[in-house]
DNA sequence: ACAATAGGTGACCATTTAGTCACATGTCAA
DNA sequence: TTGACATGTGACTAAATGGTCACCTATTGT
């Protein structure tokens, strides 16, 4: 098992994806990753704070991990969480996917 | 092109996950699909009104579908949306999981 | 028709959340 | 050592959210 995951709480991972800035995040991170705050501070419309808060959001579910280096900290993206939801909860709806569509198709073309 | 999905917007889908309540509808409706308002709010402890607002939220997200039967709303979970995000959104940062890691684990073990 | 049942609406309140700011700490470089 | 820079903290406001309720409409069965 891997030790990277912080609080790995699925509910914390959710809520850290619900909000549109900590996507954006995710996504700068993922175009370059180990970018430090202002650095990502400077790609986003937002305050330094409100980016420090969303960073630290993302850290608490697991889904940033960061490292200092004298006065800068680094901020690296975590797939791990992600991988988990997909493994253990989105797939859990996606697989029987054939069967509840023609199965929803079948009831709304059913004559009401 | 599917239809049955209604807004379909990623940030609705992703703010619709992230209260457990929704998460515990979406699970009623895998375990039996087409439940009624009343015997969903049966299975949890919250008022009708309260289970009703958030079926609405998954409604909008297009998680879940609905039709009526005369006095009856049966509801049907909609695996599209989720599928849509594991593919567009969540494999994005899964596949390069080993690449990200490594490095990642390199990043941490060198000597700050 | 009438009572019981299933669902819907709008207002309302408590809590959380997003965002900003003044201020403080720690680090680098000249 | 001094000034500039990177980050951190606590308080604060405005907005969104979760939850409940009183009241309403529509359908069913008798």
């Amino acid at each position: 098992m891997v030790t990277y995951c912080g609080a790995m709480d699925e509910d914390d991972v959710f809520k850290a994806l619900a909000d549109p800035t900590r996507r954006a995040l995710l996504d700068a991170l993922f175009a370059e990753d180990g970018q430090t705050l202002t650095a990502l501070e400077q790609r986003l419309p937002m305050s330094r704070f409100g980016v420090m808060k969303h960073l630290k959001v993302l850290e608490a579910a697991g889904l940033v991990v960061s490292r200092k280096q004298g006065r800068e900290k680094l901020h690296h993206l975590n797939p791990i969480p992600i991988r988990l939801i997909h493994d253990r909860w989105v797939s859990k709806y996606a697989e029987p996917w054939t069967a509840t569509l023609s199965q929803l198709k079948r009831s709304l073309e059913e004559p009401s």
